[in-house]
DNA sequence: CTCATTTTTGACATATTCCTCATTTTTCTT
DNA sequence: AAGAAAAATGAGGAATATGTCAAAAATGAG
């Protein structure tokens, strides 16, 4: 096993000592396995089998199933949302921010499908992880009402429907196409309540700026 | 156990010979179980006790979960979607028909919060009653584009992402109060294409003639 | 290289769930 | 009310999962 071509976690404990790395490989081994299985469709023994250790390494490591989704979604969220909010640190217009983040987020998830899958069912059951997949969104949506360029009220019901349009455009279309994403990035600032020219004018300009990075 | 506050399978069997009671008795309580657990969750154990009959019981009717999955949410979609058409069959304005069958819909979720998260468990996994669950909402969005009111395409993600906004409002506010209701109408219209004031306008118009009935 | 320390291992005891089927109980037709 | 057919029962075997721990192996600091 341990045929992933992400190394996510791995990475990051390159040089560190053989607990940190042994972590990494059960942290990597989550995210296929959840990704495929569904968090309560899989067993201890699927991710242990995954990673290429034994079934008790994993309780050296975490009590259960929960733990260890806590802190693979958990570190999904900072990674993703960091990287993307650090490529937009220049944007300001905040049409085109959510645009790009949406359009970024999915483009992440065409390249690491595992990624985003993960993340979402992590949001859905961990509240730490919802919080810290929101954070960014919210505030993106805040500029956008104070720009005058979004027309309705921010609250939680608001940010949930957003991230449900994420969600939707994975499910329907795993391989996510150029189409679904520029669909999703239209809905969404449709959904902000922008009219649909509008919308479409922002996403066709965002897209472009995508190209050329 | 068998303490269900509905007994929609039940009621659709009464003066039916034992076989189809027994069968009415596993489908309410698979409703309950499945919207308390999950499908994932539960167990076939959970259901037998909570309908009152033995374990074995199950397999004189079912095969397996999924089996009885099928039947359920089926059996939901039909009801479901049937009474609210019934009801609206004199309304003709595609917008009205829209945010009126929405507003119906989370009404009945108000009252029977079980049927439409064990329906919506259902369109996900079961494409039979994703197909049934679709069927009346592709036609009001595209009378809707035919009007001149809706400004989008409709495709297989836009009638996901409308039914996806429905199951956040179950999911964020559980107890599904006015405001919810009224906001996820509003949500969907915007997600079609209309504007923010015009989709405010159309949903005070479809709630107001919700009162009355 | 050495060896105390850390980490891994995997057999096993425990627990859970599934599913069957011989037997008992209920139904309902006549 | 009798009795054949239908339905329900629940003990128990098979399969799967969980969590533990004494022993073995790997690590890495000096």
């Amino acid at each position: 096993m341990n045929s992933s071509v992400h190394q996510l976690f791995r990475q990051q404990t390159i040089g560190k000592k053989k607990r940190e790395r042994t972590r990494g490989a059960l942290l990597d081994s989550a995210i296929s396995v959840f990704a495929k299985k569904g968090y309560e469709g899989t067993r201890i023994s699927d991710i242990t089998t995954h990673a290429d250790v034994a079934n008790g390494t994993f309780y050296n490591y975490y009590q259960d199933k929960d733990q260890l989704l806590h802190d693979v979604a958990l570190g999904l969220a900072v990674e993703i949302t960091g990287r993307i909010n650090e490529e937009m640190s220049d944007v300001t217009h905040a049409p085109t921010r959510v645009a790009l983040a949406t359009a970024k987020l999915l483009r992440t998830s065409r390249k690491e499908p595992e990624w985003l899958d993960v993340l979402l069912q992590g949001a859905f059951i961990v509240p730490e992880v919802q919080s810290a997949t929101i954070q960014y969104l919210r505030q993106d949506l805040e500029m956008g009402v104070d720009q005058g360029e979004f027309n309705v009220d921010i609250d939680l019901l608001l940010v949930n429907q957003f991230i449900s349009l994420i969600r939707v455009a994975a499910l329907v279309d795993p391989t996510m196409s150029d189409e679904t994403i520029e669909n999703t990035c239209e809905a969404v600032l449709r959904l902000v309540g922008m009219s649909t020219a509008n919308a479409k004018t922002q996403v066709i300009a965002a897209c472009e700026s995508l190209l050329e990075a």
